[in-house]
Formats: C-alpha cells, sequence, structure tokens
DNA sequence: GACGTGTATTCCTTGACGGGCATATAACTG
DNA sequence: CAGTTATATGCCCGTCAAGGAATACACGTC
C-alpha cells in the first residue's frame, strides 16, 4: 500500500467522484454506474483500482457488490500534508491575511498590490 | 487551476519529490536535477508542469532559474480532505472505544445514519 | 561577436491508462 | 436445470504521458 497506489488510485478524477460519493454511504456498483455515468465494465475497473488502493472495501449482498469507503488510506494523504501546512500558516501570515478572509466584501477591498 | 491539474501534476512521484526537495529552499534546475536523478530535460519538464500547476514560481538569476515552492495549491488538497477528516476521526473514535473499553461486545452499534 | 554555461523545447519512441464491447462468473428465482 | 440479474474480466484500440537525445534559447564573459 504505497503512497504511489494511493496517489495513483486517486489521480484520476472518475475515481475522485467514486470516492466523494461514497463518503455519504456504502453503494452497489449499480448505483455507482449511475451516478457516475460511465459503463459498468468502467466503473468496474476503477472500484478494482479502488480496492487495490486500499481505498475501498467490498461485501456481498446476494448478487450485489456494496463498496464502503475506507477513509484511512486518505488519511496517509493528510500525513503527506503535514509538512506543507507550516509553509502556507507561514505564508499567509506573512502576505497579512486581510485578503483571506473577504469573498464578499465590497465596501472596502483594499487594493494589497504588494 | 482547476483540481484535475493540481492532481495530475502531484500523481507523479518524481514531481512529489521535487515538491518536497523545494520544501526546505527554493532551488536552481541544476540542484534539483542532480538530487532527482533525472536528465536535465526531463527534470525541466516535470518543472514546467509544476509551474503549470502553480505549484512553483520561478525567478531567473542570471542564467539560473530558481525554483521555489508555493504551497497555496497545496493547501486546495487540503480543502479536498475536509469532508473525510471527519470519517476517519469518526472510524478512530469508533476503534479507540472498542480498543479502549470492550473487552467483549458492548451493544453500541448506532448507524450512522445522519 | 564568439564562446561557455544553464535551462527550455522539440522530436521520437515506448509503455501505461482509460473506454467500450463482448463475455465469463456468481448468485438468486422459478 | 434454465433463465435472469449483478458484477468482473479479457481484448482491442485510441490517447496521453514520460523519458532520452539533440537542439534551441537566454544570459554572462571575454
Amino acid at each position: 500500500m504505497s503512497d504511489a497506489v494511493l496517489w495513483s488510485a486517486l489521480a484520476d478524477p472518475h475515481r475522485r467522484a467514486i470516492v466523494a460519493l461514497l463518503r455519504d454511504r456504502p453503494r452497489s456498483v449499480g448505483e455507482i454506474v449511475e451516478s457516475c455515468g460511465l459503463s459498468q465494465p468502467s466503473t468496474s475497473k476503477h472500484l478494482k483500482v479502488l480496492r487495490e488502493a486500499g481505498l475501498v472495501r467490498v461485501s456481498q449482498d446476494a448478487q450485489r457488490r456494496v463498496y464502503a469507503l475506507d477513509p484511512a488510506p486518505i488519511a496517509a494523504l493528510d500525513a503527506w500534508l503535514e509538512p506543507y501546512r507550516r509553509l502556507w500558516n507561514r505564508s499567509l501570515d506573512a502576505l497579512g491575511r486581510r485578503l483571506d478572509e473577504a469573498p464578499d466584501d465590497p465596501p472596502h477591498p483594499p487594493p494589497q498590490k504588494d
């Protein structure tokens, strides 16, 4: 379960969509097929990649296979991010945080060019 | 600067290595070439991808180009992780409870239907 | 302007990936 | 056992990304 497998699994947008879909609740392959708009074989192949990356677990319910998200590998991503968090905290500090939280602040947008 | 560009930029192990290298301090292309063990053209191509993903900024020092990490896009990854953090906190919480105070099988299976 | 250094770009080849189609496999139904 | 549903796999093909070699470009020096 190297990082490489995890990254390459999540590199694909369809697979990220599937992972996001499973965030809510486990789903059968059929449900996933409908949601992601791919053919069933393609979806199954993506699910295989996610399975081998450890991102999803599968349980059998009659003929159905119900896929559930296993968030543990994503925690590895979080760990990867860890050394960078310091950096962007520092950056925000250096830049000044007057423009980092003004999504809708028309009255006074100070032109902080630099 | 879509998520797709960011993900595909970071999907490559060499590029992640470069990004990690730049975490310490900015580096010239020559330094990066030596560190990542690729040829100079390949390294430049990877740097181009990182540049177009907004992950690095480049400044010129005579003939040298000095690349510096811009951690802001990585914050987008952090934002992507956000909805998952709850999940693994919940998992760890449940696991911790079981390991901590579950010698047998406490009747504590609350359905996560929220 | 000629040369050397440092970096970017182009061309080409190769290998991996994704998609669809057809088909195999497994499980329930009657 | 035949038929149906639900999913996985194999095959083929188009596309794309990565790597190397050669080359072009930019900058500084003499």
